[in-house]
RNA sequence: GGGGGCGUAGCUCAGUAGGCAGAGCAACGGGUUUUUAAUCCGUAGGUCGACCGUUCGAACCGGUCCGCCCUCACCA
C-alpha cells in the first residue's frame, strides 16, 4: 500500500507542478452516461457529448488507450488518441490512474467491435485518487472490508449499489401509499426519558445540561398514539430504533421501523393496510412471486390469516389450553419453565414449533392477552387481545393491534407489567396515562420492520446486507 | 456468553509429514495509435491478525488475545 501511494502521491505532485488543479471545485453541464448511451443509437457520429466519473479501468497501447469511466448507473468507453488531445492534456492522461474522477469532453463514435466510445478532446482531472481500487475482476469479498468500508463495497459490487438503491424506492413507495391513504409522516423523540412501547433493553446516554438519564427509543409507539389524543388521526413515522440485544444475521441495534396508527380503525384495518402496504412496494419493483431462501413467497392477495392458537395446535399437537401437557412440552425440549408465566412459556413452544413454518405471508391473529400490553383485549374472548404479527419467510415482518385506550386498564397492565421484572420495564410512563385520560379515539396501530421487509424483496439473507453501516464491533 | 469456521501482498486466492513465503490482477520501468477481466518484456511488493510458548528451525504445532462469519442462548 506504501509503495502505491507514494507512486499516486508523486503523480499528484507532478500534477501540480504542471498546474492542474487535482482536486476540482465543480464539474457542470455534462450528461450522465447512461443519457449518452440511451441517445447514442439516434446520434450522429461525432456527436459531442460531457460526462464525468470514475475510471475503472486503463488498457493502453502507445500513443492510444481506452479507459472506462463509471458514474452512479452506467459505464462508457472513452477513447484517447496522442494526435487528437493538446500535448498539456496528454501529459494530464499520463498521470492519471484508475480510481481518479475525471470529466471527458468528446464526440461520440463506435468502435470496430460497436461499443459506444467517447473521443476525447478534453479532460479534465476533478478527483486524484490516492489509494487504489479493489482488484476489478474479482470485486472485493471479504465481508469485514465491505462493510466497515461500504463506500469500496459500493464502488465494486454493483449489485450492492443496486440493493442500497432498491431499498429507497420501497421506502418511497412506502411513504407514497400512506400519503394517498391521508397519512401525515411526524417526527417523534429519538431520546425517552422513559422507555417504552416494547419490552426490549435500551441503550441510556445522558444529557449533560439537563443532567437526566436519557434512552434511545425502542419504539415511538407512546408518542404517536399521544398524537392521536391530539387529533391527528393518521399519523406514521418511518426512523431507526434502537435495541441493546444481540446482534444476528435478522437482528442490528439499530433498525428501521414503521409504525403507523389509524383513528377509527381496528386491528382488521391494520390487517388491511399491512397487506395493501406490502402489496403495493411489491408492484411498485414488479414483484409477484420470489424465492427467498428456498422458499416460494406469492405476494398475491388476500393473504392467510389464521388465530394463534389454531396455529398452535396444528404445530404443537396440543392444544393451548391443556397446561400441564404445554409446560410437559416446552420441558422435553429443554425450554426455561421456572419463574415464567404460562402464556410465555406456551409462546416459548409456539416461537420454536410454529414459527419456523410459517413461509407466509401470514397474519396469525389473536394473540394471547398477557403478551399484549398495549393492545385492545378481544372483543369476543376475554383471553385474548385483538393483535396480530405477519410472517414472511419465517420473520416477523409486522406487529398490529387494536390499540388499548381504556387508561384505567392501561394503568393496570403497566402495573402487571412492571411486577414482572422479566419483561425489563424500567417505570411507569404516567404522562402517557394521562393523555390517554383526555381520551384518545379507536385507533389500530401497525409496525412494520422495515429492514427485514426490504432483505426479503431484495433478496438478501443477512440484515447487515441491507444496512449501509451495519454496527460492528470496534477494530 | 457457549460451540464451530476463518484471518497469507492493495484485491482475489494458493501454500504446511514444521526447512529460503507464491500466483493472477493492481503497481513500477520499457514497447505497442481501435482495445474489451487478463497486450508483450522486465521490476518491485509481506510483522503470513497480535503476543507468548514448543522446536536447531513455526505462516504451519500448542496457548492467550483481537477481528469477522455461522450457530445456540438472551431477545426482536
Amino acid at each position: 500500500m506504501n509503495k502505491e501511494y507514494e507512486s499516486r502521491l508523486s503523480k499528484l505532485n507532478k500534477l501540480n507542478a504542471l498546474g492542474v488543479t487535482t482536486f476540482a471545485y465543480e464539474y457542470r453541464e455534462f450528461s450522465p452516461i447512461q443519457t449518452i448511451l440511451y441517445s447514442a443509437s439516434d446520434a450522429q457520429q461525432g456527436a459531442v457529448y460531457q460526462t464525468a466519473g470514475r475510471i475503472t479501468a486503463l488498457r493502453l497501447h502507445g500513443k492510444a488507450a481506452f479507459i472506462d469511466i463509471k458514474d452512479q448507473n452506467a459505464k462508457i468507453q472513452v477513447y484517447i488518441k496522442k494526435d487528437k488531445i493538446s500535448e498539456e492534456q496528454y501529459q494530464v492522461f499520463e498521470l492519471l490512474d484508475i480510481a481518479d474522477i475525471i470529466g471527458v469532453k468528446g464526440g461520440l463514435f463506435r468502435t470496430k467491435t460497436g461499443e459506444i466510445t467517447i473521443l476525447a478532446e478534453k479532460l479534465k482531472l476533478l478527483t486524484k485518487s490516492l489509494l487504489p481500487l479493489p482488484e476489478k475482476w474479482h470485486g472485493l469479498q471479504d465481508v469485514n472490508i465491505r462493510y466497515r468500508s461500504r463506500y469500496l463495497d459500493l464502488i465494486a459490487n454493483p449489485e450492492v449499489k443496486n440493493t442500497f438503491i432498491g431499498r429507497s424506492h420501497i421506502i418511497k413507495s412506502i411513504r407514497e401509499y400512506l400519503d394517498k391513504q391521508n397519512f401525515i409522516e411526524v417526527e417523534t423523540p429519538m431520546m425517552h426519558p422513559i422507555p417504552g412501547g416494547a419490552t426490549a433493553r435500551p441503550f441510556i446516554t445522558h444529557h449533560n445540561t439537563l443532567d437526566m438519564d436519557l434512552y434511545l427509543r425502542v419504539a415511538p409507539e407512546l408518542y404517536l398514539k399521544r398524537l392521536l389524543v391530539g387529533g391527528l388521526e393518521r399519523v406514521y413515522e418511518i426512523n431507526r430504533n434502537f435495541r441493546n440485544e444481540g446482534i444476528s444475521i435478522q437482528h442490528n441495534p439499530e433498525f428501521t421501523m414503521l409504525e403507523a396508527y389509524q383513528s377509527y380503525a381496528d386491528y382488521t384495518d391494520m390487517m388491511n393496510l399491512t397487506e395493501g402496504i406490502i402489496s403495493y412496494v411489491a408492484s411498485c419493483l414488479g414483484i409477484e412471486k420470489i424465492t427467498y431462501e428456498n422458499q416460494k413467497i406469492d405476494f398475491a392477495t388476500p393473504w392467510q390469516r389464521k388465530p394463534y392458537l389454531n396455529l398452535f395446535e396444528e404445530y404443537c399437537k396440543l392444544k393451548w389450553s391443556d397446561r400441564k401437557e404445554v409446560i410437559a412440552k416446552a420441558k422435553s425440549l429443554e425450554l426455561p419453565t421456572d419463574n415464567r408465566q404460562y402464556e410465555h412459556i406456551a409462546n416459548d413452544l409456539f416461537e420454536k414449533l410454529v414459527e419456523p413454518n410459517l413461509t407466509g405471508p401470514i397474519f396469525i391473529t389473536d394473540y394471547p392477552l398477557s403478551l399484549c400490553p398495549l393492545a385492545k383485549r378481544h372483543r369476543k374472548d376475554p383471553d385474548l387481545a385483538e393483535r396480530f404479527e405477519l410472517f414472511i419467510a419465517r420473520m416477523e415482518i409486522a406487529n398490529a393491534f387494536s390499540e388499548l385506550n381504556n387508561p384505567l386498564e392501561q394503568k393496570a397492565r403497566f402495573e402487571e407489567q412492571l411486577k414482572n421484572k422479566a419483561d425489563g420495564m424500567i417505570s411507569l410512563d404516567d404522562d402517557y396515562i394521562n393523555a390517554l385520560l383526555h381520551g384518545m379515539p379507536p385507533a389500530g396501530g401497525l409496525g412494520i420492520g422495515i429492514d427485514r421487509l426490504i432483505m426479503i424483496l431484495t433478496n438478501q439473507p443477512s440484515i447487515r446486507d441491507v444496512i449501509l453501516f451495519p454496527t460492528l464491533r470496534n477494530q
